[in-house]
Formats: structure tokens, sequence, C-alpha cells
DNA sequence: GGCCTGTCTTGACGTCTGTCGAATCAAACA
DNA sequence: TGTTTGATTCGACAGACGTCAAGACAGGCC
């Protein structure tokens, strides 16, 4: 997979190496964008945010959705389909190990999205 | 307005400290959640993000809104409907200057949602 | 094998979002 | 003052999203 491609894919996203300058170095492209974008909206919403940092911050590095849904106020489906969604976005993984069911945070996205937002002291915009 | 508040507004967001660790290593309270998801959100969609990087990297510092408009095949209003929601995330500021309205970045809030997204090299997850 | 527990998928419903055309507002200029 | 140009707001519509109830699936235990 070429690093010229002009098309990115979450497999891009989570590699180690940033696919992206930061939005206050570079204008980013439509297909970068379209890319990106759902990244950023898995976490647009309150209860995928907790769930996103329940996953990250896990001290085993993984945490198993029986432990996931009581600490919300929300029905079972409704938290598998959030994390549906942050596994789409390519957010985080899972991995069925018996009865249940862990989830482990994916890094190399979560460091490309950081890198993105990243505002150097020299800025303008800063 | 004191950092214990256990309520944040827009206005912590763009404070030049830190409000929030990353969420490689808390769990993140709800009204945190509800505090931040609403930039991730607007963050969520590609013609936002490209208005929001257009406007970041602007050389200097701010851009017309005569010049983000003819980049995107969308009318007016639409642009216009844009720019509002990244404003009311708190995500730029806007600035009338006679004939033309300018979009500026505020990089406060963008280090926060950078510093959320930081994974430390030590960190389970990475 | 049969049952139980735990999770995911499906279908449905109300709400929110993205988009546009038309109207409105703000500033400059003749 | 009236006109023109630029940006936002309003009203409307199709499509996407968040939520739940019900059903289906996977694995463990008797």
């Amino acid at each position: 997979m070429s690093k010229q491609a002009a098309v990115l894919s979450i497999t891009d996203l989570n590699a180690d190496t940033a696919c992206c300058p930061p939005i206050t170095q570079h204008r980013i492209p439509a297909e970068t964008a379209a890319v990106l974008a759902p990244a950023f909206k898995a976490l647009g919403d309150p209860v995928r945010l907790q769930l996103m940092s329940m996953i990250a911050s896990a001290p085993d590095g993984e945490i198993c959705v029986c432990d996931l849904t009581p600490a919300f106020e929300l029905s079972g489906p409704t938290i598998s389909h959030h994390l549906k969604t942050l596994r789409e976005a390519g957010l985080v993984d899972s991995d069925r190990r018996g009865t249940w069911v862990y989830y482990r945070a994916r890094p190399g996205i979560m460091r490309q999205l950081a890198a993105l937002l990243t505002v150097d002291a020299a800025d303008p915009a800063g």
C-alpha cells in the first residue's frame, strides 16, 4: 500500500507514522477529510466519548462489555450499537473470549487525530 | 471561575491550561463528555473539517468567508450553516470587518481536544 | 442434549442533521 | 436615498442518527 495513494483508509490511520500534518499547517484535501471525519464523528456523542475513555483507560488495556453496559442508563443493544460505531470508525477492536466480549483501543488512529489537532506554539493561530 | 466546578463550559475549553487528562489515563465524567462531545461532533463532518483546516491554516491567522465558500460545491447558506456549527462548538471566532466576515481558529479548544487524545508511549493502549 | 446467561442483530420510531431556495440583514457606493 | 454586494436566517425536505423492544446467536453449565 503506497503512501502516495490519493485515497486513505482506516488502515492508514492506524499506521504508526502520521498520515497528515496538523490542520494548522495545511488545508486538508477532501479525500482525507472524508476518511478522518467519521472518526471525529464517532467521538461526537457523549456516550461514545465516555465508552472510548473507559476502553482506552482500562488497566489491562482492554475491558469487558459487561463492565461497560452497567455504567450507563441505556439498554444493552444501545451500548452495543455505540460500540459498533466506534469499531467501524477504527477506534476500537473487539475480541470475543468465551462468554464475554472485550474491547481494546487502537492507539494509532488516536495519535493521528491528536496530531491533526496539534497547535504549534509558533502558529499564527496560537 | 473555579477549576473545581463540576460543570465545564466552552470558556473552560478555551483556557490555556488543560481541563482534562488524556482519555488513555482516566475515564471522562459524564459532564465533561457532554461538553467535549459537541466539539468532536462539529469536526465530524467532512465539509466542516475542511473548513476548520482552511481557517486554522490561513496565512494571516484568519480567512474571509468569500474565500471559503467558492472552495466547495455548496450553496452559501450551507457553508454559513457549517460555520455557525463550528462557532457554536467554540472552535472558531467570527469578525465582521466592513463588507466581509473573517473567521479565526480558537487554538485553546484545539489543544484541549488534542490533549484528550494523547497516547503516551508507556500507555497499556500503546 | 437442554437450558441459562450474555451479547449482537433486526426492525421500528421519533428526532436531529445537511442541504437548498427565498427572504432578511449589514455595509459600501453612486 | 436607493441600489448593489456579501453573509446570515428562515422554512422545508430527504436522509441519517439514537434509542428501544424483540428476536437470534454464541458459549458455559447442569
